[in-house]
DNA sequence: ACAGAGCAGACGTCCGATGTCCCGCTGATA
DNA sequence: TATCAGCGGGACATCGGACGTCTGCTCTGT
């Protein structure tokens, strides 16, 4: 008779936590096939409608991959997830979506300043030069191209934080990243100046990290993020004025 | 008939997709219950089967709380979805937790770091006292009680972290923190006189806060992560010479 | 050899029945 | 009257099976 378990802990769960052991205990990694489904409900002793909503977890999370009409891997481990989050709680805040902006430009700034002395010291000269045609990409495509514009915003700060060699911070600069451009349309206050000031910082830090000068580099960074967050403060008192 | 579509996209993803869009249609804040299974059935025209899959995937980000018995709720938004998929990371990286590891604890004291200078100067006196007493009880809970030793040290970062006034590197932090005690017990290398020293470093950084002392607050800090840097250190040469 | 039809395997979706959990109502008891 | 065991209903959990769709591979014709 179905449905006949009470043991505390939700089958699904133990299912999930079964699939991750499975993974760990043959040594897979991302990319890797795993069973398919009629095998894990065999194996987990659990029926399919179980074992894939325990799956769909795992998607969520990126620690699976599932493929329509291939199979289910072992995922990429991607923050993917965080950003999702981190996305949503954005776009649900009170009504006050600033303070979840203000505090990603925070942690933007954060990374990039800690990380100041590593990343003047270790950036090689050919990353320096992409960086430079990073700059000039942002100069030629306009705002009116938006798409090649923040394409290329989002190569120039992933290519600055790469070479400390912290995967972690990469990844994560990454995602607040991603989060700041979903959630940030709605303060729409870019202007063509803002634009111009934002390619100039973007020269100062490729100039300063060039020079190996920390100093100009966390004054760059300034000058780059201090627009930003004046624009999400004026967003702020906008809406603020408004209700 | 069933199974009836080809919209190119995964109905599952729609039902989610509809189900953020209620939320965020509606208003709803973290607590705010949610239609029925059935209802949320009839209103995006899907089977029980995929509803139920997407609010599996909610619930794993947290954007939804599921609670049997009871219904489906909002959820809070916290960063379960990253410590999760982080620890995962951490357990299943090629042999070499000890990458991740370092890369965490990089993060976490740059988090500190980068708030020094606000986090010394927004102290209330009573937070500074609430602070001593967490030294003082790790002093009193050894090694020995290690429960009572990990939560007064969770307690200890989250205050520290908590009067910046920004939420998301306080749950960041935290999150950081939760990783980083699940994946690390893999290294065993915690001494005695490395709880010593993990003490004493507290009660430098409550005695540098206390005197608005950034300098000897940074200090502390490399005191009190140098440590953990070189067990981390440690335990990967020892992995290495093993294998 | 090469291109298209067909086949087999895997995931996607739907359905209906039954079990379990939790809450609130009800009525017997002290 | 106050209390609490017991009942009922609503909501989620699990099951089993049927059918659709997707993808890659093979097996045909030319």
């Amino acid at each position: 008779m179905p449905g006949t378990r009470s043991s505390r802990t939700l089958l699904r769960q133990e299912v999930v936590e079964g699939i991750k052991r499975y993974i760990l205990r043959e040594r897979l990694r991302p990319g890797d096939p795993l069973p398919a489904e009629p095998a894990l409900c065999e194996a987990l002793g659990a029926s399919r409608s179980s074992v894939r909503e325990a799956i769909k977890i795992l998607d969520a999370l990126d620690i699976v991959d599932v493929r329509h009409g291939h199979g289910t891997y072992v995922g990429r481990l991607s923050l993917s997830a965080l950003v999702e989050s981190l996305t949503f709680r954005g776009l649900l805040s009170p009504g006050d979506d600033f303070q979840v902006l203000a505090d990603l430009v925070d942690v933007r700034e954060l990374f990039e300043r800690g990380m100041a002395e590593r990343i003047v010291s270790s950036l090689s000269d050919e990353q320096l030069d992409t960086l430079d045609s990073l700059v000039q990409t942002m100069r030629e495509t306009g705002a009116d191209e938006g798409s090649g514009f923040v394409a290329a915003d989002r190569a120039f700060h992933a290519l600055l934080i790469a070479p400390v060699g912290n995967d972690l911070i990469g990844q994560l600069s990454m995602a607040f990243w991603d989060v700041y451009t979903i959630v940030a349309p709605h303060l729409d206050g870019f202007t063509h100046a803002d634009e111009l000031s934002t390619i100039s910082a973007h020269q100062s830090l490729v100039d300063a990290a060039r020079a190996e000068d920390t100093t100009a580099f966390l004054k760059a960074l300034e000058e780059h993020y201090a627009p930003v967050r004046r624009r999400v403060t004026e967003a702020r008192a906008r809406d603020d004025a408004a209700s």
